[in-house]
DNA sequence: AGAGTTGTTCAAGC
DNA sequence: AGCTTGAACAACTC
């Protein structure tokens, strides 16, 4: 499910609920959820993404690290609460709201020291303001490896997942396969601010909607992109073809898209 | 029912 | 060293 998106609103959403509330920390299914014990019937102080992961802290100084990885969900539920359903292995609960947190591949409680690491390897993160995008520049300039590859490279820059990327270097022109070293500066930063202006419409949509004229549709969330899943380039009407870069699938369209310092 | 998926890490081999 | 590949894991949808 996730891309950056959906960890950051997760991360304001919960800050906003949960932060100042004592919470029950349950863990329903047990297995992962390591630590989880600790944390029951604490203050939570305050939530945060970074790329992809979620920290939530506690008022003793516990930190708790969650990771949806490709299946992982977290549903916000009404109270009263219902018993859990499905795989649930954390469930949060404050006086007013709840959420359950299942199929995550990472659920532990982490220490400063802990965050610090998970900080140090992960690159600047498209959503967040204290992100330094040259970080990740050099990176990509530096390296040989496909663009495509690059930017879903949660160490090179964070946030960006199978869907934006494609959507990204298509709206960018630029093809997956051009070498990082090959993109001029101001071509990574098209892609650095796009993805950032995409991400941000994640967050507050609650969906990757990344065509420039959306009618705003009412009711339920909609997924609206250019040419992921898509046979046809919108642009040009040519035909869309399929590629997978980092055991991944990627779209492109081979008129609109440029392979750069081919030779 | 079986394939597919908005992710990541690790190990082994080149 | 850097890059590639494959496996493992997770939970749900159509």
């Amino acid at each position: 499910m996730p891309e950056g998106h959906t960890i950051h609103r997760a991360a304001r959403e919960h800050d906003k609920i949960f932060s100042g509330h004592c919470l029950s920390v349950t863990s329903p299914q047990g297995r992962f959820a390591n630590g989880a014990a600790r944390l029951d019937g604490q203050k939570c102080t305050g939530v945060e993404a970074i790329g992809k992961h979620l920290i939530y802290r506690f008022e003793d100084g516990s930190l708790l690290h969650i990771h949806l990885g490709l299946f992982g969900r977290i549903r916000k539920h009404k109270l009263p609460l219902r018993p859990a359903r499905g795989a649930v292995r954390v469930r949060m609960v404050s006086a007013m709201d709840a959420i359950d947190i299942s199929g995550p591949t990472i659920c532990e409680t982490l220490d400063e020291p802990g965050l610090l690491s998970l900080k140090q390897r992960i690159g600047p993160d498209v959503l967040r303001v204290d992100a330094d995008p040259s970080r990740a520049y050099q990176k990509i300039s530096k390296s040989r490896r496909a663009i495509g590859h690059l930017i879903m490279d949660q160490s090179v820059m964070a946030g960006i997942g199978n869907i934006y990327r494609t959507e990204i270097l298509w709206r960018q022109r630029v093809h997956p396969l051009t070498r990082g070293r090959d993109l001029d500066g101001a071509t990574l930063e098209r892609i650095w601010l796009d993805a950032r202006n995409l991400l941000e419409i994640g967050v507050k949509r609650n969906a990757i909607i990344t065509v420039e004229s959306e009618k705003r549709s009412k009711g339920r969330y909609r997924e609206n992109t250019n040419i992921f899943g898509k046979a046809v380039c919108p642009s040009c009407d040519g035909a869309v073809s399929k590629l997978e870069i980092s055991g991944r699938r990627v779209y492109l369209c081979g008129n609109c898209q440029v392979l750069a310092g081919a030779n």
